[in-house]
DNA sequence: ATAAACCTAGGTGCAACACATAGGTCAATA
DNA sequence: TATTGACCTATGTGTTGCACCTAGGTTTAT
């Protein structure tokens, strides 16, 4: 099977094929005659199992190093339970990161929705240079000291 | 003002400041007896703003242009206001696929809570292989038939 | 013969920096 | 004065996971 049925057949791109490809995630085999890669089914059920593990949050490191303890006859069991506690933690950090910017966003949007363009003396633009995080202005941090 | 007191003084490295300065968005001012850069209240005055327009999370071309505009004399708040919508979706998506990677890498640890390792007849590892999502268990899609 | 559709290797581009290299500058100290 | 330490420079590389491009070879059908 050449590159690009195999990425068809499991619904990636053949880049992505030869990506995994070159870093060592996949092994066809040359063919002598025209210099093509062959993936075999073991290529395929490989695939699988990277396209499992990136819907999973590893990493393609993370995912050579599960590979690499397997093929040395040891469980990689401990190792996927180690790897992706410290992925969620990224997840959740940058899930943490995304929904203040969102927030973020959204509240400058709807500041802005009453805001008339270019109303003070600001430097750039007076949209974000007289924008105030709701979140991150003092006044407003778990005690309101407005004087 | 050299590059590491700026940076100091503005709560970014000196990385990012050289950073901005090779992108252009700083244009610091060569000293002739050292070849020092020397930062002005100018730039001081700059970064804050690209430090304010990444918070909302503008990327350093949205600045450059956001910055353009007003350097041709133009309003930039239009441009702004434009900008920011495209990136608000980009925040929001990228906020509802972290929210559901985490989701899933949650179910995983939570299935793998109660799974042996290396329990089935698996390729490389049993328990990202054995693992279900629940969101897209065909099963659990809008009607729940656990039978 | 030629076009269409496949394949190859290798390189570049993306985003926003962090980090490394190899060197020059400057002020204070031993 | 020599040296140390802390600063500065430019330029290049590494990060992540691919997508895309170049320049070419192969295969198949028309």
């Amino acid at each position: 099977m050449y590159v690009k049925q195999l990425a068809k057949l499991m619904g990636v791109t053949a880049d992505t094929v030869r990506h995994y490809t070159r870093v060592g995630l996949l092994n066809p085999i040359r063919s002598e005659e025209n210099g093509y890669q062959e993936y075999t089914k073991r290529d395929q059920q490989r695939l699988k199992f990277i396209i499992s593990s990136r819907q999973l949050g590893f990493s393609l490191k993370d995912i050579q190093q599960i590979i690499g303890e397997s093929e040395q006859g040891n469980c990689p069991c401990p190792l996927t339970r180690k790897l992706i506690t410290k992925r969620l933690e990224e997840t959740e950090a940058l899930f943490q990161e995304t929904l203040k910017l969102r927030n973020r966003m959204h509240a400058a949007l709807e500041q802005w929705d009453t805001s008339a363009d270019g109303a003070n003396t600001s430097d750039v633009c007076s949209l974000i240079e007289s924008f105030v995080d709701p979140i991150n202005d003092s006044a407003n941090k778990e005690q309101r000291n407005d004087d």
